[in-house]
DNA sequence: AAGAGTTAGTTGAAGGCTCAAATATTGAGC
DNA sequence: GCTCAATATTTGAGCCTTCAACTAACTCTT
């Protein structure tokens, strides 16, 4: 735009025809993902992986910024959600012991049920939707390409 | 959850661990490139999106189905969207010629000149965010992964 | 050429996400 | 121990997306 722009480095005609091919199968993935769960089930993506990590920690917990942190949401979404999660029974909230602005997030008996009644056909939608349909190798490279974006990314959140 | 359920058939522990890596890098992948264009331009990304594919095609006009199916969006969300960019006269919406139902989406100068000054920013967004953290090698397996699941997917769509 | 079914697109309400601002608590430095 | 900055979380408004219902036009059949 100014007299000192420089002349922008565009991606070559294959690395464009990858990456639109990534945008297309990433947004159909999904769609195709979180339909198969809604369809069947009452929770939604975002609602079922919060359940999951909780399901993981001893005694059902954990704190909502390990859960901002881990799912690589915004704290705010992460009220939000468990704020509706709460509403259902699904999990509670109370203060953490050692610090007064903390808040921790349970899982309720009630929340184990729906996710345990969730997880089958979830993972039957992940293998139907991308597992079954690429190879291990692919998966391998899938996954380590993305655990080296993932760092780059969130190292540069913190980068004040 | 009855006598006939069948065993689910997990993830085993490392599709588990690269399924969460993608999970993971991908959710920041979004957020970075949402961000960069929308802290440095007045487009969010499937306004952008829409723009890009619009000035592809001769007269730089779609009809809406079309902008719908190649962006793996909903008419629903099309609508909306370009009804947006028509009120800051980015675009126009007529009706096609032949359909009476149809109706052509087409660029305006203005629509171009945002998109232009748009473009490099989010080229260099792509860029730093993915292809140069990625090998070629790695962005072609992600392609043609990708391509693989969008078939897969959209073939579904029309199973009946 | 009339009716049934399909396709194209729009609409508005409901709900989730983002953003910026607000509250409350903790920790650091003096 | 007081002040200032940082951390943890919440809040609510605004925007975007989804969903189901609607209009309109085309097409196929008979």
């Amino acid at each position: 735009m100014t007299d000192t722009a420089q002349f922008t480095d565009w991606l070559t005609h294959d690395q464009q025809q990858h990456w639109r091919c990534y945008l297309e199968g990433n947004a159909r993935l999904w769609d195709a993902l979180a339909r198969d769960l809604e369809s069947q089930t009452d929770l939604s993506l975002s609602e079922y992986e919060i359940l999951v990590r909780l399901s993981e920690r001893k005694n059902t917990a954990m704190r909502m910024s390990e859960l901002a942190d881990e799912l690589a949401q915004s704290r705010s979404r992460i009220t939000h959600t468990v704020r509706r999660l709460e509403e259902r029974g699904l999990v509670i909230r109370s203060q953490t012991p050692g610090d007064g602005r903390g808040v921790n997030c349970t899982m309720t008996p009630t929340g184990r049920d729906v996710l345990q009644q969730a997880a089958p056909i979830h993972v039957a939608s992940v293998r139907t939707r991308l597992v079954n349909v690429i190879t291990d190798e692919e998966l391998a490279v899938l996954g380590r390409m993305f655990a080296r974006l993932a760092r780059q990314d969130s190292d540069e959140d913190h980068h004040c």
